[in-house]
DNA sequence: ACAAGTATGTTGAAATTTCAACAGATGGAG
DNA sequence: CTCCATCTGTTGAAATTTCAACATACTTGT
């Protein structure tokens, strides 16, 4: 656990935490600590919602797959970022999205009722965590305002410039890479790959855009 | 203020508040009662995002309008439920979106800052609101998961299905009125409003659904 | 270096959506 | 009751997306 202190640190989850409280916090928690292969499911729909993810390294991605196999990405959850929150702190009954490893990660997972509910030795660090999981679902919702204003626009061509314009914006720069492959960058537009390729190719040759595999340049 | 008692109790946001505290606490926290006309806009995007808006009567729409002017409406929000405090809660610059009133209404706004940052006076009941806008933005994080997995099917036909089968249940009948005209239901759905009359045509000549106005059964 | 598996780009046909235009239905105001 | 504005449903044409199939490029493991 404590090799993992510098990445807690920088865990928005944690802010304004003292590093001396957050180890015996954890411990109050429940936390363990999981690692997971790429491609495995570590939270799976339909399951009981009890867990608070943190991505201690490596990313996951929250997804749903439809009845016809189709593959929906909600969101990349990166290191330090926080995953099954809003479900485990809505106490649903059950999840419904997936949670996969997007490549070799580890994960912490903590125990929501534990948070939820003050313990019987009453731990002060209850209101804390509260609030910041409190300014990290609404850092959330504005992350899915933005998934649905990408997904909004009616062609394939609008939601791709959305999304690279909202990607531009984020890295600063006209010039940025993108976390997704092509496959995986149709099922977060929610359209299909082979029309989200060709779309690239006729962005490129009209000169709106520059990219090569992950990296595009807004011109 | 005293007259909206009933409904200031019913409102997630002040659950657990003693009746007592909550005219203090309103009064601690800026809280200012507006009445809107239909149509009416009640927070508009671009603004500052420093409001927590409840509706104490009537409801509202948060919308977002692109470039070209078409629509896409967000959500519905009706009496005695909350709306803004994402962007409030988030603390960003600007709105990314707009509030109109969907009907006249009776709307309190309350300065986020006077929730977030403790007053003075130190009073008690911050906890228990910060704690509360936390179950709030968690549910609310639900509804935008719903809306992106009836938004992200690829026909028009699905998408109504979906949004029908989410009514259905939230009912708990098949027999259910929905708050959308056909124009803000395609809106919503983000698809064509004449498309979307057709499939409804087209469902109902097949049998699967009955529909009447606002009213829908499923068979 | 090779083979096998995966990812990407390309294409044309089929299905669907969007768009524009209009007609009938509905609802309010005077 | 009538007029006017709005809403809803219908249609056909144009544009777009999806789908399936395939060729090429890239990766990975051996």
């Amino acid at each position: 656990m404590r090799k993992f202190l510098p990445v807690l640190r920088t865990c928005p989850l944690f802010a304004e935490v003292a590093e001396d409280d957050l180890l015996r916090m954890l411990q109050c928690l429940g936390a363990r600590i999981e690692s997971f292969d790429k491609k495995y499911t570590i939270l799976a729909e339909g399951n009981p919602a009890r867990y608070i993810g943190v991505v201690l390294s490596g990313s996951v991605q929250v997804v749903r797959i439809d009845y016809y196999g189709n593959r929906s990405i909600l969101t990349e959850v990166g290191q330090s970022d926080v995953f099954g929150e809003a479900f485990a702190c809505a106490e649903v009954q059950s999840m419904p999205v997936t949670v996969i490893a997007n490549e070799p990660c580890e994960i912490m997972l903590l125990e929501c009722s534990h948070i939820l509910h003050t313990c019987q030795s009453n731990c002060g660090f209850h209101q804390k965590l509260i609030f910041n999981l409190m300014k990290d679902l609404a850092t959330k919702t504005l992350l899915f305002h933005q998934k649905i204003e990408i997904t909004s626009k009616r062609s394939t061509r609008e939601k791709l410039m959305t999304y690279l314009m909202f990607q531009a914006k984020k890295a600063g720069s006209s010039r940025f890479e993108i976390p997704f492959d092509r496959q995986e960058l149709a099922d977060y537009l929610e359209v299909d790959r082979s029309g989200l390729s060709a779309e690239i190719s006729k962005l490129r040759k009209e000169g709106v855009i520059e990219s090569e595999k992950n990296t595009f340049a807004l011109l």
